[in-house]
DNA sequence: TCTGGGGTCCTAGGACCC
DNA sequence: TCTGGGGTCCTAGGACCC
């Protein structure tokens, strides 16, 4: 059996610990510079508000239904996303971290009545943290992320878990829509609609041979899991990522070739710290700067340049130089850059880089720079010291509804105020 | 005025090889 | 009218996820 712990509507909870007088009434979490709503409270989904909608075309419902908005707080939800994986850690041999605020539970080999298991799980992590958790117990990855969310419509019902039982596995999948299926999505969903294929239990009822052909591997690996056949591996292991990106919208258009320039500069110092952090490095880059794509009654321009380093490289030096000099092949005077940003792609491990016969000593000087500088700069919000060209000032965003940092900076801890 | 920021895996087709 | 039969590797783009 495996279980999934999801987080309901997690960044709105993380939201509620510290402001209880927000337990009923509808919050939604927006995107960075206040964009989209990213997270809502079951209130405000009931309200009508979708997931990614621009915060400007649901202003009228915000205004009217009295909806509490925030700026997204990550040091404050990663920190709690922090909490919660600790607690489920103590209750498996195994997790599989797989976003911010879910993680599956290896529970093979273990003998126990999982459905007490789960449900103290989810009470636990409720008393320790304060943030409601969803436990869903099947025999596969797919099924548990169906129980899981389950569990989520009905929390009075299970009481944070639900299990499937191999009786009640063919009534659940009878009545979930379609594209609620995990693995099921925007594109093959409809197509499947149109066929007749309406519900979970319909999918599992069409041949193998016609989902090889038409939906490939990864529509066959879904059919096999909501059969109860395991076909997506529990991965253990947290591997380091084959790319790291790093951009950003802006807040207005960027004109200038060198403000331009300074932006994608701190990018590259972001994914070089990040290459830095799970010990690889890449062997190219990929740089790229766009113009607004909702204004469609102006020119677009989107840019695009991959550069190939030499030899496998983590130093801010080189990847903040080789961002730079990029943009001078994609910029073009008269744009407003609305978004830029930059890729590393070909990751090595560190260990399996060979020594180059020419650059060595320049390789030594700046592993051993890079090192000082994030010793230095390690467990700080900003950076302390960065490159020149990189600029002074932080990305421009708007962040006009962000919490305190409550948990995570000794400014912003919550005061008490006893009378 | 205002529209997020990350990732993964798979597949088809092209380039190249014998 | 006629045009071999295999392979491999790489890349772009698609589909999916949070």
């Amino acid at each position: 059996m495996f279980a999934l712990a999801d987080c309901n509507n997690f960044f709105v909870s993380c939201e509620r610990v510290f402001r209880p007088d927000l337990e009923g009434r509808p919050v939604i979490v927006l995107s960075r510079n206040d964009g989209c709503a990213i997270a809502r409270s079951n209130e405000a989904k009931a309200l009508g508000i979708k997931m990614g909608d621009p915060l400007f075309k649901i202003r009228h419902i915000v205004d009217r239904y009295n909806v509490a908005i925030f700026s997204s707080n990550m040091s404050l939800y990663a920190d709690f996303s922090r909490r919660i994986r600790s607690i489920l850690r103590e209750s498996a041999p195994q997790i599989e971290v797989y976003s911010i605020d879910e993680a599956f539970l290896d529970l093979r080999g273990m003998e126990c009545d999982f459905d007490a298991m789960a449900k103290a799980l989810s009470r636990r992590c409720q008393r320790l943290t304060g943030i409601p958790v969803s436990v869903g117990v099947a025999p596969t990855k797919t099924l548990a992320k169906i129980a899981a969310e389950l569990c989520k419509h009905y929390p009075k019902l299970y009481g944070g878990c639900y299990m499937h039982r191999p009786e009640d596995i063919e009534k659940v999948l009878g009545r979930l829509a379609i594209d609620e299926v995990w693995g099921i999505g925007r594109k093959h969903a409809p197509r499947l609609k149109a066929m007749g294929i309406t519900t979970a239990k319909a999918f599992t009822e069409l041949s193998e041979e016609w989902l090889r052909r038409n939906m490939g591997i990864t529509g066959l690996r879904t059919w096999r899991e909501l059969r109860g056949i395991p076909a997506i591996d529990f991965e253990h292991l947290a591997h380091s990522k084959q790319s790291i990106c790093n951009s950003r919208s802006f807040s207005s258009e960027i004109y200038s070739r060198e403000e331009l320039k300074e932006q994608v500069a701190k990018f590259a110092a972001m994914t070089a710290e990040k290459l830095r952090e799970q010990h690889s490095r890449c062997s190219s880059l990929t740089v790229f700067a766009a113009t607004n794509r909702f204004q469609d009654d102006a020119v677009q321009q989107f840019g695009n340049v991959v550069i190939p380093f030499p030899e496998p490289t983590s130093s801010t030096l080189h990847i903040v130089r080789a961002a730079r000099n990029a943009i001078d092949d994609i910029y073009a005077s008269g744009f407003g850059y609305k978004k830029a940003g930059v890729i590393a792609t070909d990751i090595v491990p560190v260990e399996g880089v060979s020594v180059s016969m020419f650059n060595n000593a320049e390789d030594q000087r700046h592993r051993r720079l890079m090192q000082a500088i994030d010793s230095i700069n390690r467990n700080d919000d900003r950076s302390r010291i960065v490159v020149a060209s990189q600029g002074l000032n932080d990305v421009k965003a708007y962040s006009r509804h962000r919490s305190p940092r409550y948990t995570t900076s000794w400014d912003e801890l919550p005061e008490v105020i006893v009378k």
